[in-house]
Order: structure tokens, then sequence, then C-alpha cells
DNA sequence: TATAACTTTTAGAATATTCTAAACGTAGCG
DNA sequence: CGCTACGTTTAGAATATTCTAAAAGTTATA
């Protein structure tokens, strides 16, 4: 095994770590370090060769990547094979990646409270025996709804696009 | 159940889900959620009660917010129990939490690519076939460098930390 | 030090995730 | 067409995570 295969090793187990770290597959960051270190852009059995898993389990794992806006596919002309690469843009990375998913969750929680706040209203269940505990709880959500806008804000900050 | 016990069940599934979404255990939103809404400090089996998983799982569970900085103990004078409350300071959160965890990460990557420069210098592993892949190979990871600096200094940012 | 009221650890059960092999579907080409 | 070379789906095996009950550890108080 030569220097080159060492080092690609390495960064390949630890793409996996990181992935694993942020609740993703491990297979998802050893893929897309595979396809970042690599020259050409690679097929489904480079991949397989390379991570030594099943084809099955490759072929998810792009599709996963590629929802991901985290690797493109790439035609090569007179090839039937599928070919992938790594999206190296960080801005797009983070954009279509990281970001996108903030953006998602942030949305969600703007739905829950504001679907707490009408069962708080016009909910059919009971009022509660103590009234502060009622009060206590809508203050939560204002503040949590404001905490929402705060970072949602931020997400959205042009200053912050420009630091990138 | 009135309606405060329906809002608040919600919100504290939602939170469940919340951390599952960021490869946490589910509990941790859970008892977080929990803890937000509540007016008074809760006790471990306060928790128990109100998630229905075993007391194991609850304190296991606490420690990792404790550690996270998520959750707060609190003694109280003449009692034995412990009692918990949420961390509801947004830039607290943000600093002992999530950006703490990520500025560990980017010095693993840095650390990592250190690493894999030495193989690639003084490494007794033979010389690659083929000299382009070790330029290019050189090349990722000077990008990678400075996609890894670019994002610390983003964390570090004064004008990040302000908008908070 | 003994006891009581707690929390934490641990071994293994329950559950969820990841992975494979095999079957299936599809497109290009003779 | 039918064959071939692919990618995808799927049922269930392998593995990892989460959870519980029971045992052990800890601390305050008498």
């Amino acid at each position: 095994m030569d220097k080159l295969q060492q080092a690609s090793r390495e960064l390949i187990e630890a793409g996996g770590r990181t992935a694993q770290s942020f609740g993703l597959n491990r297979l998802l960051g050893q893929i897309y370090m595979f396809l970042y270190i690599r020259r050409e852009a690679s097929s489904l059995d480079d991949l397989v060769e390379g991570m030594g898993v099943s084809k099955a389990s490759i072929s998810i794992a792009c599709r996963q990547l590629l929802a991901l806006g985290a690797i493109k596919r790439v035609w090569r002309k007179g090839d039937r094979k599928d070919y992938y690469e790594a999206e190296t843009d960080l801005r797009s990375l983070l954009n279509n990646g990281i970001l996108r998913e903030l953006d998602k969750k942030l949305d969600s929680a703007r739905t829950q409270i504001e679907r707490c706040r009408e069962i708080l209203t016009d909910g059919d269940g009971a009022d509660p025996e103590n009234p502060q505990d009622l009060t206590f709880f809508s203050e939560r959500l204002d503040e949590a709804d404001r905490y929402q806008k705060k970072i949602s804000g931020l997400l959205n900050n042009p200053i912050l696009k420009k630091l990138l």
C-alpha cells in the first residue's frame, strides 16, 4: 500500500466518523470523502471496491447524498454506468445541505408552536387546574417563537452569506 | 386530559423528534422540552412519570444534557433529590452546546489533514504510481484546510456573536 | 455506623438501523 | 425481440442502540 492509499484510507475513515457524529449513516461520509479525493468521477462499482460494502448500500447512500446536494451525477458519452463526483463548492454545500435542513426544522418548530397555541385557545380539553401553569406555558411558547425567528433571520442574513 | 397536558405532550414529542433528527437520543429532546415548559424544577421521578421510561434511562440522559449545557441542576434546601431545569439562555445554549461541538469537529478535521500531510511527506509507504494523483490529493488537502479555517473563523466571528 | 432515600452502573432484553444477497426492473444494442 | 450490463428494491441477517430491572454506590442524618 503506497502513501497515497494510506492517507486516503484515513480520510475516508474520518469522513465516516464525522457523518456518524452528525447522526448520518457512516457510509455517506465515507463515500463523500472517497469522491472528494479522487481525480476522476467514480462509478458504483468503484465505490463498492473502495468501501468494501455491497452495491445495494452504495446505491442507497448515493441517492441520499444526491438529495443532500453533496455529490453530483456525471454522464460519460457511450458509457451506461452512472458516475459520481463530490460537490466541492462550500457555499453550495451549505445552502443545499445543512442550511436547508436547518430551515426545514425551524419551520417545523414554528408550525408546532402555532399548533400549541390553537390547542390552548380553542381545544376542547378542560382548562388546567392551575391557571399560572397556563400563563407560564404561554410565555415559553412566545419565547420559543422569538428564538425561532432570531435563528431563522440569522440563517438568511445576507451578512452571513457574504462571510462565506 | 386538559388543554395544557395536550399541548405539553405534543411539544415533548416534537422535542424528541428534533433530537433524533440531529442524531441524538430521542429522550434528550423530550426531557429538555419537558423541563422547558415546566414552571418548577423537576426531579428524576418527575421525569420518569412525565416520560414513562425507566429511571436509569432518565438518569443517563440527564447527565448527557448536563454535559451539553442544555439543562442545569438545582439544589433545594433540605431535599436530597436532584432537580433539573432547562437552560433557556439562547446564547449560552449555542456557545456551550452546538458551537462547542462544531469547534471540536473542526479541530479534529484540522488534525486529520495534518496527519495526512505527514504520511505523504515522511511516511514509509511507497510513492504512488501516478504522481498526478498525489498532486491532486495535496490540492484537496489544501482546499479542505482553507474551508476548515473559513468556517472556524466564522464560528468565532464577533459579528456572528453579536447578531444573537 | 446504620439506615433510608436517593442516583448510577450494568447485564442482557427489546428495538431500530444498516447491510447483504437475490430478485427485479430498465435501457441499450445486436 | 432477447441478451447483457447496469441500477434499484426488498426480505431478512447482522449489528448497534436504547431501554429495563436489579444490584451497587452514594450521601445525609440519626
